[in-house]
RNA sequence: CGAGUCAGCUGGACAGUCGCUGCUUUGAUUUCUUCGGUUUGCGUCUCUGGCGCAUUUUGAGGUGCGAGGUGGAGGAAAGUCCGGGCUCCAUAGAGCAGAACGCCAGGUAACGCCUGGGAGGCGAAAGCCUACGGAAAGUGCAGCAGAGAGUAGACCGCCAACCCCGAUGCAAAUCGGGCGGUAAGGGUGAAAGGGUGCGGUAAGAGCGCACCGCGCGACUGGCAACAGUUCGUGGCACGGCAAACCCCGUUCGGAGCAAGACCAAAUAGGAAUCCAAGGGUGUGGCUCGCACUGGAUUCGGGUAGGUUGCUUGAGGCUGACAGUGAUGUCAGUCCCAGAUGAAUGACUGUCCACGACAGAACCCGGCUUACAGGCUGACUCAAUUU
RNA sequence: GGGUCGUUAGCUCAGUCGGUAGAGCAGUUGGCUUUUAACCAAUUGGUCGAGUGUUCGAGUCACUCACGACCCA
């Protein structure tokens, strides 16, 4: 397996993938636009999930053109993500924004998302240690 | 040239790197799993053998993994406006109700679609548009305005012949009034009960005649709708609205792949058979019919999730033949998305006309709506310009 | 994906059989009251979601489109 895969393993499927996240989204991120939940995943390695409500994005069109981007950013990027399943929900008028607008924000949450999780984790190990 | 009409095609191209997914070939025999053989041991029985459990080894297949090959959104995939296939409800049947359609003929699996023809309308033409059956079956509707709105009607106007009264007059007659006559003109309205002309008359009027229009009948042509420089006949009797009820003809059972089938954690709300009642439910109502609720007896049911349905089909392409055409028949050839938290993309470079509307979700046939541009063919030409 | 329904004043709703679109609340003005609220009176405000058609005339009838809501594993 290479770096820059997406398989099946890399992807929330179902609702008991889902559910965990939502329940226990210890890490958010946000802006206008999008909206990041994240928890501590099962897995040795970074999970994806997206939800892209027909309400928020109207058109089929705009709705592929946005997880395309999303997925493609998030395999560029899986090496650097700690281990978490992140589930990222659109918000309307996503859809409006240009696919280069859309692959900033997404980089941009990555990094914040990579700074909450180191800064959680090491106060949870000096928790753990003392 | 330019303007326009109709029909059809196309919907950025090429190269490299990375990524997703179906199918297929192949590798390693690592994960899980199904079926079959083999070795050894134990148990058991109807004991030269069979069966069960464990174990050893091996073959075939599925699944996951690696590598290669190959396929991977649309003309509208859309709206869900119609029509089918398919699935379940009884095998989808009978009557009523309801709905849809509606010039004629044909095509089709079917249609509200398509083709050809007719009629009416628009245009200079090519051509385009039309829910286009019946108002001489019935019931209705028409506010306001207007005298009158449907087997008509005297407001203004026109007339004063006939009849009656009065005045003048010898009388003829004239004038005024009454009883009236009149649908040509004005006015109202969306709509006022054929049109034009001549005759006729007190003034008028299909009252009469001619022509036009209309109705009915015949004849001719056409499968028919319908048409006619045809003939006869009727003074016209038959105004509009059925996207008002309705009548006539034709068609239609209901629901949908979230249909349905299979495997099945959890949980216990059960399932099958028999019996009684005819209340409740079912994908519109009633009848028939089916299932459930109630009681008894006997043992298995099926929510989350998964698998399937799922792509070979009224299929595409090419050719021949039949037909004005839609289309049909025959022959050859091809396999052309099948996802399911949902694939067909990202980046880089080059080129040009600098890329619109837009993403399959069971599948087809239509219709409708959205759409940057580009290409091809056929046809028309009034005015203007050359 | 499939099915069902809705759109009328700033808001919530009427509008039967086609004939000049109403009610309540809100707003504005005036009155009452020392003032406000309440009350009383008057008044403003509508391309009837968009377009096309039928009709003399459409909120209403028909068709096309747009937007919104709900249901089905």
């Amino acid at each position: 397996m290479s770096d820059f895969g997406f398989s099946k393993k890399l992807r929330l499927l179902g609702a008991a993938d889902f559910q965990p996240v939502f329940k226990n989204a210890r890490y958010k991120v946000s802006c206008q636009q999008l909206l990041l939940l994240a928890y501590d995943s099962d897995t040795p390695f970074p999970r994806l999930g997206l939800v892209i409500a027909k309400k928020n994005i109207a058109k089929a069109v705009q709705r592929n053109r946005v997880k395309r981007i999303l997925r493609e950013s998030f395999r560029h990027n899986q090496s650097l993500l700690p281990t978490l399943d992140i589930v990222i929900l659109a918000r309307s008028g996503l859809g409006a924004l240009t696919s280069e607008q859309i692959r900033k924000k997404i980089e941009r949450h990555w990094v914040d998302l990579i700074h909450k999780a180191g800064k959680t984790s090491e106060t949870r190990d000096n928790e753990n240690a003392g």
